[in-house]
DNA sequence: GTTAGCACTCTCACTCATTGAGTGCTAACA
DNA sequence: TGTTAGCACTCAATGAGTGAGAGTGCTAAC
């Protein structure tokens, strides 16, 4: 248990190592007003707070800068729960929300970008799966020649589709008798669920009305499969080169790290996931993220929900020397703001 | 105009270059075995070279390096037409297109991720819009409340979807004659000739059949924005991180500004687009990029066409400092091969 | 408990000499 | 006339040495 002027001491080192990014000596402690104590005091008190793992020293003669653990005492006990957004924050963040989109990617690829240039940090935006959807609507539209394009509308009204080799031996007419036993039956059905109800209930109908039944169930399964491929990842991110600008990534080594990282979506997509198991907001500071490449990063993720459904990710990742205190005001402004548009646009326009 | 041995030398120095990214000195070159000629001798036709604009020396004591009109030089006349591709290389083509896409966009990002490992500089793909589409097939599909999905299926089996509200006052029979009156008066009808043919032929009859004119034209007018939307550019990187290993990237600020231009889609498409106006395989180098923040680097693209018609464009960026024979080689088994890829796709399959 | 003072440590920036690669020029050679 | 050997010269890179400056830890005094 720290006592409050270790605490006061602590908050300060980091403040001032975030914005400087220079190790933060005792003289220039002893400056602060707030702070009513000699150097040599708060020398005394940064020898304790090293002594219990909360500071680090780059070298002997250098100031002291936070370690992991430090940043973690800063943000778990020390971080201003609410952070007053300065003016511009504010300015483009009304912005941003106040020009309608249309589409959630289009809103969720604009918020990683304004995360981005609003913190020099990288924003990321991962629209995940939503979930519980059901079949709202299957269609195949015949193109030339043997394809045709299938479309699978959720209830979401969401649209995946692919285009599909009609078999030989299937005529039209069974083509279309086959897509529509499969809306009359399935309407209504959990995505998910739809193959097990294809094999359960419409098989035996299927092998009954259909000219050639196997030729017919190769055209299913390449029909079922559209409904069970995975939603693309929609992971988004803001400028991620703008990280380029940070100190820690003068090192082109780190930066390339990180930046691969960042350019492997899947990975990102994981990453961010993990954080609808942790619930409103997460902090994982260096060491705390699994991940190789962000040994030296801060990722920072709340999540995106529609009532009580999580739907989605927010995030910023950056250097472990991060402006914990906005980062995070920014996050919850931001995540709230996008899920109202999700709500928007995925929920029948109820709110607008 | 070059004599044989000056044009065998500046060959070298750009080979020489190429390879270590070291400034090429005169005893270096004396040592290759084609060449007989002493360094004293090699050194009086740098001097020439020099003089002629196509080396430059970083400084007095140094070796020489090509100038960018050095480089152009090497590609106009002096690079090899046919550089074997080396067996890794044709390993790695071969294994990518064995394997079975479904989708364009993904033999497209696949691509650009094989260019890029391959060589170390940044694979771009660009699948631009199949031009001369008709309308096949627009369909509406209501979900809750008053929202509903358009979709618009092209001739080329691309599907453009959206989200749109429905207005109060059209009753749904009213929107179901609409999408009905669309599909029967303009299947067929190229699509950047939608808007104008609804003008010109299908308003009288909305105009008569609507109950509430007004607000059906508004929901015409949403359904036509679909139709008009432009293809997602579809542009498709590598891993641009790849770069970082190039010694002229270990600059920071050339980094960054090179990995930012990538960053920004749009900038790309636009250069990578202008590739179909000048023929079949295009490069840019340096100053010759009318982008500011590839003055130092290469563009090298090449177009992608189903028989005459252009459908994208293959490219690489990376530095002048580029293996411009190798690039080359792999650009054009690349494009072909994906070509092919995107034929079978969007052309009914007819290859297989 | 707090502070002033002092010796000590370490990095950073600067200078300077050395090294080595490479050039240009000149004179000799075929 | 073209080619080559030799030599003086230039310049970047390297490494050692130095002083300044920032910061610490410790001790003794308040």
């Amino acid at each position: 248990m720290l006592t409050e002027r270790q605490k006061s001491i602590l908050r300060m080192i980091v403040d001032d190592y975030v914005r400087s990014a220079e190790p933060v000596g005792s003289r220039t402690l002893s400056k602060h007003v707030e702070l009513g104590y000699s150097a040599a005091t708060i020398r005394n008190e940064m020898a304790d707070l090293e002594a219990l793992g909360y500071l680090e020293q780059p070298h002997t003669s250098a100031g002291r800068i936070p370690s992991q653990a430090g940043y973690r005492y800063y943000v778990d006990h020390l971080v201003s729960q609410d952070v007053a957004l300065r003016a511009k924050d504010i300015e483009e963040i009304k912005q941003l929300f106040a020009t309608r989109v249309s589409a959630f990617e289009q809103a969720a690829q604009q918020v990683a970008h304004v995360l981005s240039s609003l913190t020099q940090y990288t924003g990321v935006v991962l629209g995940a799966k939503v979930y519980d959807t059901t079949l709202k609507s299957l269609q195949l539209v015949p193109l030339s020649g043997q394809s045709a394009v299938v479309l699978v509308i959720n209830s979401a009204g969401q649209v995946q589709n692919k285009t599909v080799t009609i078999p030989d031996g299937v005529p039209m007419h069974d083509v279309m008798q086959l897509t529509e036993m499969i809306n009359r039956a399935l309407c209504g059905t959990p995505m998910y669920r739809i193959r097990s109800r294809v094999y359960e209930e419409l098989m035996r109908e299927v092998a009954r009305h259909m000219e050639d039944y196997e030729e017919a169930s190769r055209l299913l399964d390449q029909i079922l499969q559209v409904t069970e491929e995975p939603q693309e990842p929609n992971v988004f991110l803001g400028q991620a080169t703008n990280m380029l600008l940070q100190p820690e990534f003068q090192n082109i080594h780190k930066a390339k790290s990180v930046l691969s990282w960042l350019e492997k979506r899947d990975e990102v997509l994981v990453s961010l996931a993990t954080n609808a198991l942790h619930g409103d907001l997460r902090v994982r500071i260096g060491a705390e993220n699994e991940v190789e490449s962000l040994q030296d990063c801060t990722l920072i993720t709340t999540s995106l929900h529609i009532g009580q459904i999580p739907i989605g990710v927010v995030g910023v990742v950056g250097p472990t020397r991060m402006e914990y205190g906005r980062v995070i005001a920014l996050l919850r402004t931001l995540s709230s703001g996008l899920s109202d548009v999700y709500g928007r646009i995925y929920s029948g326009h109820s709110s607008g």
